[in-house]
DNA sequence: GCTATTGTTCGATGAGCATCAAAGAGTTTA
DNA sequence: TAAACTCTTTGATGCTCATCGAACAATAGC
């Protein structure tokens, strides 16, 4: 079984939430370590790549805040978290945007 | 007499700076506000463009944070000043990003 | 010099946020 | 069932930030 977190529509996506989401440089190493996988990672690998030096709760912290900026779909499989980058719904939405932030490290 | 107030240097731009400044509604009114305006305008004009309903020290504090963000040009000229976005210096830096983020409203 | 204009700086306040340790919740595996 | 695993939630802390009123420049015009 696997069940989506909550998340955002589309229509609903707001550019402050969103920027103030990919303001935080953490979020963003996040962000560009979700982007780069071609598929779905769950959330420890991810954190590996990115290679943050925080705690736990921080982690779990900023994947909400990502999530609930629309910026990310997350789904649970077992144990463990799949996360990915709403590309086509923020491309849509706020096209540019992404690769604008992304792209630039 | 026109003095240029002190800027950070392209190379000195920071994403995390320059995001955390368009986060703010206010100051991406303003930014909107400067940028629609082909030339240079002054602070008052831009101000009543954004129709924002904040008090003089908080749009001072807000023209304060784009200047040193690297998004605004502050020219002081007689007892006002004129501020334009730093356009080639954005999109030098940050591809595509002014336009992802004030073409979207 | 005096006054009006245009904005800045100072000090304070209240809200929000990033961070962590500790405890909890759901899931797999032994 | 028990233990290990993966994350989340709770509660607390310290910092930053948006905001305002009051006071302070600097300049233009009379």
């Amino acid at each position: 079984m696997s069940r989506t977190l909550p998340e955002p529509s589309v229509d609903s996506l707001d550019l402050t939430v969103v920027l103030s989401a990919l303001a935080d440089p953490a979020r963003r190493a996040l962000m560009t370590a979700i982007y780069r996988n071609a598929g779905p990672v769950n959330c420890s690998a991810v954190v590996g790549q990115a290679d943050l030096d925080l705690s736990t709760p921080t982690i779990s912290h900023h994947y909400r805040v990502l999530r609930e900026a629309g910026l990310t779909r997350t789904v649970v499989q077992g144990r463990t978290r799949v996360v990915t980058v709403r590309r086509d719904d923020l491309d849509a939405r706020f096209p540019g945007l992404l690769t604008a932030v992304l792209g630039a490290g």
